[in-house]
DNA sequence: TGAATTTTAATGTATATACATCTATTTAAA
DNA sequence: TTTAAATAGATGTATATACATTAAAATTCA
């Protein structure tokens, strides 16, 4: 549905007004979604987001700052979300040895679990809902994605 | 700046994937640049989306309900919202006459002014700076975005 | 070396999100 | 008409965001 449909705007100034409305509009779509399907397995979207990194480094482990600066929202707060993992057992956090300011944060065996199934939910639920696209329209789209942030 | 490079991710599992992590990671750049700019009025994103939208219906006024309808995230609490801009001065709750369940929100004057000045800080800061597209480009963004919702 | 600077992470706070629940009012049904 | 159901909005709570500040450790350099 067009975005002057879905938020019942006649028109916008210009088309980069409308870009700036369609694209939050399209990430609450997807935050929305996403959020509803991994509910049940307990985590959050942003914590989804942190297992996600760790998984891709595995069994390596990161820094609260590798994770800040890979996190698809950089303000959110590592440290926190980290913790509320650690509680859930889907991570474990230690000293770093090298330096003690740091802190080394690996995935569990039980965090890569997790991870899996609510992955393949997510898959399930939104990257194939979303297959109105096709693969080269996706490619389209991630291109101008990039080439919007200069 | 690819996404890929963007958050240091080797490699995505399929193109859908990687338009899921592009999608909120654009939004979450645009969110940023959005509350430093409008911070400076004492508005949140939110807030300004609210005023957009009561300015759209001037002197109309709209529901709870309404806004809730039209924001962009369906999710945020407009009543909460709506409380904190009447603090400000920037709009008017009155009860409704023929359904005394709803409440009419108005932009007052004051309103008005402060989100033409945000307004006009946004898109020289954020619109201007997007020109890295061209319109046709924009446009053809719009379109997938909008397709991509089905 | 020792003081100043920088880096890394944790913590404090105000606001916002994502619900669930509650209250008042209106509409529909028995 | 009285009761039941639906609607509109407010409010409560846990979590997350957007900072600013603080604390500890490492680095720089005088």
């Amino acid at each position: 549905m067009r975005i002057e449909d879905e938020i019942r705007q006649k028109k916008f100034a210009s088309e980069y007004q409308k870009l700036h409305v369609n694209v939050l509009f399209t990430a609450a779509w997807l935050g929305q979604r996403t959020t509803k399907v991994i509910k049940p397995f307990g985590i959050s979207q942003q914590q989804f987001n942190i297992l996600r990194i760790l998984r891709g480094m595995h069994p390596k482990p990161a820094t609260i700052k590798l994770l800040t600066e890979r996190m698809i929202d950089k303000m959110s707060n590592a440290s926190r979300l980290v913790d509320k993992l650690v509680q859930k057992g889907l991570v474990i956090r230690t000293e770093a040895e090298l330096d003690r300011r740091r802190v080394d944060v690996q995935i569990t065996t039980q965090g890569l679990s997790v991870l899996q199934e609510a992955s393949q939910a997510v898959d399930a639920a939104i990257h194939n809902e979303v297959q109105n696209l096709s693969a080269a329209e996706a490619a389209q789209l991630n291109a101008l994605l990039d080439r919007m942030r200069g």
